[in-house]
Formats: structure tokens, C-alpha cells, sequence
RNA sequence: GCCGAUAUAGCUCAGUUGGCCAGAGCAGCUGAUUUGUAAUCAGCCGGUCGGCGGUUCGAAUCCGUCUAUCGGCUCCA
């Protein structure tokens, strides 16, 4: 008999080599339908894989994330038995599961092609193979014995897999008449797996490195039940109805022009003018935490771009030199401000007494992002950064993170990104080959970070590897409305350009002295920004950033005259109104405000002019009652107030 | 850049196997109406069917190419 601990920490006996869904059987039979896979001392076993020792168990069930990804890992073998049964002589990959789904790389035969046209007959296969709810088994295997099976199959992909695996460790997984080398776990059968959709399919090079072959990789996702399919279509239209692209051209934002290029925003009135507000709103910010403004030029010679050591590493991949009447001349696009900032620290000595000195503009940069990789305002060529560079000592780094850490919090706070998440990029353990600068230094920066992180208490995930060259970071990324993590606000650690522009600042002991410096943008870039506020707000931004606060609809044409008087008085009151005095109907004008989705309305008629009060609606919620032009600015004022304090 | 898809009026979309002057709704303009809390009615304007080249008696429709966009991959100073 073995013990088997329940997360209650409730103890009951089985026999030994007894399965998860047994346990689970033993507990309910409901339990027994719901439940897909089962956690045995924090490793995660399929339902029907016997338990042989004492343990301490977890059922995982459609609503756990392991639950989901024990369900879509099984469907991704499911969908490549039905690939192999309609295109015979494919090759395969991997198939994991992924956020919302699972997919498996397929090398399919020379000429052969899928297309979305496709789809509906590979997802009534998949549904065919289910129904015959073939059991998944579980078999180790000896890794002779594994390339023994995939060599005579011809599957080059997996025999490299194994290659890599150590022998002992290597399990197959078995249903119907497909087997696939994986580690598991997987449904009790097939038969769970009620609804398919296979959602798109798509290039993706094998092992990721662009210099191999390229293999089909096929995205499915898959249900329990039919009904959760539905509900999972009718997300992602809604999700698509928040699309920053769609909203940016429905309240006039910003549109792009295929003659101006590729990647390059063109803002519209509206759209300049929220970027506007969000400017003036960080600068504020930056005053009281000592940020003093600069301004750059969008050019600088390439030289300068070659001490920076960005030339060397970005040159052949940049928008190329603009070149000059005069021979030899040549000037780069600026891909980054940092060294236009640190001539401005040149241009003349600085004492340790002025540290840390932080020169803040709004830059725009230009980089020649590959084509593909262009998307809405989120990823562009040419892009205004909330750029910032410090200038510290080294005594003063972590001090100095830690109040970039702040501004950060703030802002996201402001404006209600609840839902970011931290991550800390540091160098890659092994190869360290594409760093510059000295160990040393780096270690000093990747400590000062971590330590930063601890004080504030931010729940960051660390990365290896993913460090820039030229020294450590810190990104807030924030998931946009199809769940795509963008990263936002960016604090970088660089002791490589004071070096490279031989910065410096007089010590107390009367020496020179390297400054560190710590580039920083806490929106990332005014693009990407405004593309994720958008995505997060639907378009109903705050009133605060709103272009367009208050419309005011007159009943008929008779109250124009009277509801662009109002229109003033609300302007004087540093209100931003509008009168809709188009010849329509108090209906139509509602409609069409709500669709523009401008937070306040406010009705003006005859009762109005006789009572001397507006008839106030809020969007989206209706009247919100009566007040005077007076009550009414004091009332926008207050919220404004009470949204950026 | 790579794989796959898409491109018709300012916007959202129709347009059968190639066949007369390419359609609708919304927006815009004009007029009627003078409107009370999510769409008043009528008329009008608007398109080199993304560009270029080809096949054909004939191309929005078929083929090629370029440009842009979308979903991924790779990349992201």
C-alpha cells in the first residue's frame, strides 16, 4: 500500500501502482470525468500512469493551466495522426502547447502544400480520430531503439531530437496508429477531445535559426466541449473589435501611406493631440524627479555611430548613410539618442557633485525593422522614444533605478496597466562572446538591478541571455487584447558609452572618475504606448488624456446659438467640449457620440435655457442627472484630478 | 528577410464558371423636417476594382511581377 497526500494535506491508502484517475474515481465520478492530469510529487503524470510510491497529489482539471496543457498537448499528437493519414509522408518536428492552443512543426513532402482551405478537412478528421477514443500509452523506450524507430520512418527531425536525449529517459506515446517520442503527460484517451479548430498556419524555421529550413507549423486549439469553442470564437472577435489598427483609424488617430513608407505613423489631429497630453503628463513627472530637457538633432555623423560601437554592430542592417555634396561626408539616421546625449555631457567637466545629472527628450529614432516584423504602431521604423539618459556615479546606480522603478509604477498605476509583468535581462550563462565590456562592470550592473527589484518588491522573472550587448536590463511588458506581450517601459544599464565617449566627472580626491549611465523610457516608445493604451481602454480612454471630453447636443437647430455659448464657458473652465449642431435627430447625435467614445453629453434645449442646467449623460451608463455649466466643470475637473493624482 | 493569406468608394463589404454603363450600407453634400436621451426622409456626389505587364474578341475575375496589409517565424540597439 502507498500514501497518497491530498492538497488538504487529507491522507488515504492505495495499492501500490494505483493511476490518478482511480484516485480520482475512488473520490467521485464527477471528479473522475473532469480531471486530465494529475500532479505526483510536483512532477506532472498522465491519468493513467500507475503511482508507485508515497505522494502528495494534485488533480489538474480544464480550468488549471497544466489541465489545459495536458489537454491541447494531446491534441497536438491528435492533429498530427490526422496530418500523417491525409498527407502521407510527412515529416515531424515538435508539437508543444502553447497559450492558446498547441501546434506541431510539419515537414511536408516536396509540392505538397496545406492552405486554410484545408482546415475544415483536417479538424473532421481530428474529430473522427477522437470519437474512436483511442488510449494514449505510455512506453519507455531504450534510445537505440528510438532512432532504430524514427530512422526506418525516415524522420531525420526526430532522430536529432533523440540524439540530444539521454538514454533512460526517452518515453513514446502511443494512440491509434500514431506514435510520437515525447516526455507527456497526456489524456487517458482521445475521446476528451470534443471540438477542433485549427486557427492558421505558418512558416517557422527549424530549431528557430533563420539559416534552416523552413516548416510548416500548423496552430490548432481544441475543447472539451463544443460550447467552449463557440465562446472562444466570440472572444477573439471581441478581441479583434479592440485591435488598436481598427480603433486608431474608427476615432481618427493616426493611418499610415504606403508612398510615405512602410512603418512610418502618420498621427492625425486627434492622435496628436493624446500623444500631446501623455507628453506633458511624463514631463511633469520628470521635473519633479530632476530631469532636465535636451534636444538633438534626428541626424549625426556616421562617426559618431562608430565610437558608439552601434555602427559596427547595426550598420549593415540600418536605414544606410545619407550622403553629402561633399566627398566622403556621411550621416546616419539616429537609431538611438544616447550618443547625442553623451555629447551633451562632453560639453563641459562635470564635478561629482553635480551627479547624477538626467537629460530627458522625446526622440524620435529610425530603424530599419525587418518587413515582416512590422505591426500597427506597436513595431515601426520610425518611433518617438520617452527617452532618458542619467549620468551617475556608481555609489548612486541603485538609488537612481530605483527611482526609474518609480516613474514607472506611476505611470502604470495612472493609468490602470494592473496587469504588467517585470522581467530582468541578463547575459547568456556560457556564451559571452557578444558582450562588450568588462566582467566586472557587468556584474556590478546586473547586481544593482536585481537589488533594485528586491527593495520595490516587483515579481520579476529573470532571463539569460537576453541582456543588450551592451549591458543589463530591466523591461515592464504589458499584454495587449490578444494576450501578445509588448514590452513597455525599458531601464538599461550601460557602463560601455562612457567608456567608448570617455566621459568622465571630477572625484572628491581630485581625479577623474567613469560615470555609469542608465538609459530609460518608461512608455518604450510614444507609439507602441499609445498603441497598448488603446488595446487596454477599447478606445475609451481616461478623461484626463481624452481629446474630446464633453459633446454638446442641441435638442434642434434653434439651440445651437445657446450650445456654443456653453461650449465656451466649458473651454474657459479648461473643459475640452464640442457642439454636435448637426441637423439630426438627440437620438442619432447619442448614437454617434457613443460610437466616438466621448465620455461625457450634455442635452441643451429648451428646459435648459429656461432652468439655466445641462442635462448630463455619461458614456456608456446614460442621464447622470442635471447640473449648472458651473457644477458640471467642477465635476469633469474633479475626476480629472482624481485620475492623475 | 522567410512561409501562408489578402488588396473593390473616406469606412465596412457584395460582385456566380471571364461577358453590357462595377453594386449596397454608413460617412459626405443638398433639400425637406425642428427634432428631448443609441440610427427622420428624399435626392446627389464619390471607384484607372492597389501599381505595372501578360493571356484573351473581352479581365475586378486567369497568370507574372512590384507595393502595402494580415497571421506566424526570425529579429527588436
Amino acid at each position: 500500500m502507498i500514501k497518497i497526500t491530498f492538497p488538504d494535506n487529507t491522507v488515504k491508502e492505495f495499492s501500490k501502482g494505483v493511476t490518478g484517475y482511480e484516485i480520482a474515481k475512488s473520490i467521485s465520478h464527477g471528479l473522475a470525468k473532469e480531471v486530465l492530469s494529475v500532479s505526483v510529487n510536483g512532477e506532472t503524470y498522465d491519468l493513467t500512469r500507475p503511482i508507485n510510491e508515497d505522494a502528495k497529489i494534485t488533480f489538474y482539471k480544464w480550468n488549471d493551466n497544466e489541465g489545459k496543457h495536458a489537454f491541447w498537448h494531446s491534441s497536438a499528437h491528435l492533429m498530427a495522426e490526422a496530418v500523417e493519414a491525409l498527407y502521407p509522408g510527412v515529416k515531424l518536428w515538435v508539437g508543444p502547447a502553447v497559450d492558446n492552443g498547441f501546434y506541431y512543426d510539419i515537414d511536408f513532402p516536396e509540392g505538397q502544400t496545406i492552405t486554410d482551405k484545408d482546415f475544415p478537412k483536417l479538424e473532421k478528421m481530428m474529430i473522427e480520430l477522437a470519437q474512436q477514443k483511442n488510449e494514449y500509452v505510455r512506453t519507455e523506450v531504450a534510445k537505440k531503439d528510438a532512432l532504430k524507430f524514427y530512422s526506418e520512418k525516415g524522420d531525420e527531425y526526430k532522430v536529432d531530437l533523440i540524439d540530444g536525449l539521454e538514454d533512460g529517459t526517452i518515453t513514446f506515446y502511443k494512440q491509434g496508429n500514431f506514435t510520437d517520442l515525447c516526455r507527456g503527460p497526456h489524456l487517458p484517451n482521445t475521446g476528451y477531445i470534443k471540438a477542433a479548430k485549427i486557427m492558421s498556419i505558418a512558416g517557422a524555421y527549424w530549431k528557430g535559426d533563420e539559416k534552416n529550413k523552413q516548416l510548416t507549423r500548423v496552430y490548432g486549439i481544441t475543447f472539451p466541449k463544443k460550447k467552449l469553442l463557440d465562446e472562444y470564437l466570440v472572444m477573439l472577435e471581441e478581441a479583434k473589435k479592440r485591435d488598436h489598427r481598427k480603433i486608431g483609424k474608427e476615432l481618427e488617430l493616426f493611418t499610415f501611406s504606403s508612398r510615405v513608407g512602410q512603418g512610418l505613423p502618420l498621427w492625425l489631429p486627434k492622435g496628436a493631440m493624446l500623444r500631446e497630453r501623455l507628453e506633458q503628463f511624463l514631463k511633469n513627472v520628470q521635473k519633479k524627479y530632476g530631469y532636465e530637457p535636451v534636444i538633438t538633432p534626428h541626424i549625426g555623423q556616421k562617426e559618431l555611430y562608430v565610437t558608439s560601437g552601434h555602427y559596427a554592430k547595426y550598420g549593415k542592417d540600418s536605414f544606410q548613410p545619407i550622403h553629402t555634396p561633399a566627398e566622403g561626408e556621411e550621416f546616419l539616421l539616429k537609431p538611438m539618442n544616447c550618443p547625442h546625449h553623451c555629447e551633451i555631457y562632453k560639453s563641459k567637466p562635470h564635478s561629482y557633485k553635480d551627479l547624477p545629472i538626467r537629460y530627458a527628450e522625446f526622440g524620435t529614432v529610425y530603424r530599419y525593422e525587418q518587413s515582416g516584423e512590422l505591426h500597427g504602431l506597436t513595431r515601426v521604423r520610425g518611433f518617438t522614444q520617452d527617452d532618458a539618459h542619467i549620468f551617475c556615479r556608481p555609489d548612486q546606480l541603485k538609488e537612481e533605478f530605483i527611482k526609474v522603478i518609480d516613474i514607472v509604477l506611476y505611470i502604470f498605476k495612472t493609468l490602470d496597466f494592473e496587469n504588467f509583468s517585470t522581467q530582468i535581462s541578463l547575459r547568456d550563462k556560457e556564451d559571452r562572446s557578444k558582450y562588450i565590456g568588462s566582467d566586472e562592470n557587468w556584474e556590478k550592473a546586473e547586481a544593482a538591478i536585481v537589488e533594485a527589484c528586491e527593495e520595490k518588491g516587483l515579481n520579476t522573472v529573470t532571463e539569460y541571455g537576453e541582456a543588450a550587448f551592451y549591458g543589463p536590463k530591466l523591461d515592464f511588458m504589458v499584454k495587449d487584447a490578444l494576450g501578445r506581450s509588448w514590452q513597455l517601459g525599458t531601464i538599461q544599464v550601460d557602463y560601455n558609452l562612457p567608456e567608448r565617449f570617455e566621459l568622465e566627472y571630477t572625484g572628491s580626491d581630485d581625479k577623474k572618475h567613469r560615470p555609469v549611465m542608465i538609459h530609460r523610457a518608461p512608455f518604450g516608445s510614444m507609439e507602441r504606448f499609445v498603441a497598448v493604451l488603446i488595446e487596454h481602454t477599447a478606445g475609451k480612454f481616461p478623461l484626463w488624456l481624452t481629446s474630446d471630453q464633453v459633446a454638446i447636443l442641441p435638442v434642434s437647430e434653434r439651440f445651437n446659438e445657446f450650445a456654443h455659448s456653453v461650449k465656451e464657458k466649458l473651454l474657459q473652465n479648461d473643459v475640452r467640449a464640442l457642439v454636435d449642431d448637426r441637423n439630426e435627430k438627440v437620438g442619432k447625435k447619442i448614437r454617434d457620440n457613443e460610437m466616438k467614445r466621448i465620455p461625457y453629453m450634455v442635452i441643451v434645449g429648451e428646459k435648459e435655457i429656461e432652468t439655466g442646467t445641462l442635462s448630463v449623460r455619461k458614456q456608456g451608463e446614460g442621464e447622470i442627472g442635471k447640473m449648472t455649466i458651473e457644477e458640471f466643470s467642477q465635476f469633469i475637473s474633479q475626476r480629472v484630478a482624481e485620475e492623475i493624482k
